[in-house]
DNA sequence: CTATCTGCAAAACATTTGCTGAGCA
DNA sequence: TGCTCAGCAAATGTTTTGCAGATAG
């Protein structure tokens, strides 16, 4: 994988920031610095560095996909107004342990376990 | 909310079903009986039929949204290589009691919690 | 040098919407 | 009969892709 300034510049920014940026505020973000790069490279790159485990697609509800910088487990909030992804603090026990039996057939990977709710902006809003 | 054959055909299929289908695999198979149907009314039916609580959404990892008939809470597994949708079989613990406290500013709604894996043809074929 | 990457533009894809006429209640 | 709904087609918004030239290693 080359480190082209487009795509140093890409990981830079969502491992600078804590807003979960999607797709289009990344490329908004970019081309202050990169007026001439195309969206599809933006795409591009952030399929690449997410294969490559550098960061993470957010899958919200619906909407947009987020990205984030940090690959480290933790846990999302996610608004179900607006799509804004925050990251929860603290701890959380998800007890799951007996999954593996209850679902034949399938090879159990992985579990996705997102919290949802209204952000700040929405509830004052609606 | 009015009972069009449409409608009433719809939900009757994704209450005879345990396959999750999508919204094309569903309007494929409404227009075994009703040909002149069009793609919009089926995907308006979707949505009228989700908000009244008919019908539920399952939104899946970045594919196509799929739909249950079945609409008490139960827990899905997904493949994450073709999309496909299935019940898992049992009772798992969620625990997550202290949410609450660790999103400030957000209101908690609810909760996300998808089992991701592999069904038993994506398994054979890679 | 050369394989990978970029920019551009068009395509792909799921989903939504405006409009006009049809049909449920 | 009135108001919601259907069909059609076009629009929308996100993401992907083909191509020809640029560039990192």
């Amino acid at each position: 994988m080359r480190l082209t300034k487009q795509r140093k510049l890409i990981l830079h920014i969502l491992q600078h920031t804590v807003a979960h940026p999607t797709a289009t505020e990344i490329y908004d973000e970019v081309r202050k610095k990169l007026p001439n790069i195309s969206l599809g490279t933006v795409y591009r790159n952030l399929d690449v560095l997410s294969r490559q485990g550098y960061v993470r697609k957010i899958d919200t509800c619906g909407d947009q996909n987020r990205f984030d910088g940090v690959t480290d487990d933790h846990l999302h909030i996610i608004c179900t107004s607006c799509g804004k992804v925050r990251d929860v603090e603290g701890e959380i026990d998800v007890c799951a342990d007996n999954i593996a039996n209850l679902a034949s057939g399938f090879k159990v990977t992985g579990f996705r376990f997102e919290v949802l709710g209204a952000c700040q902006d929405c509830q004052n809003t609606f």
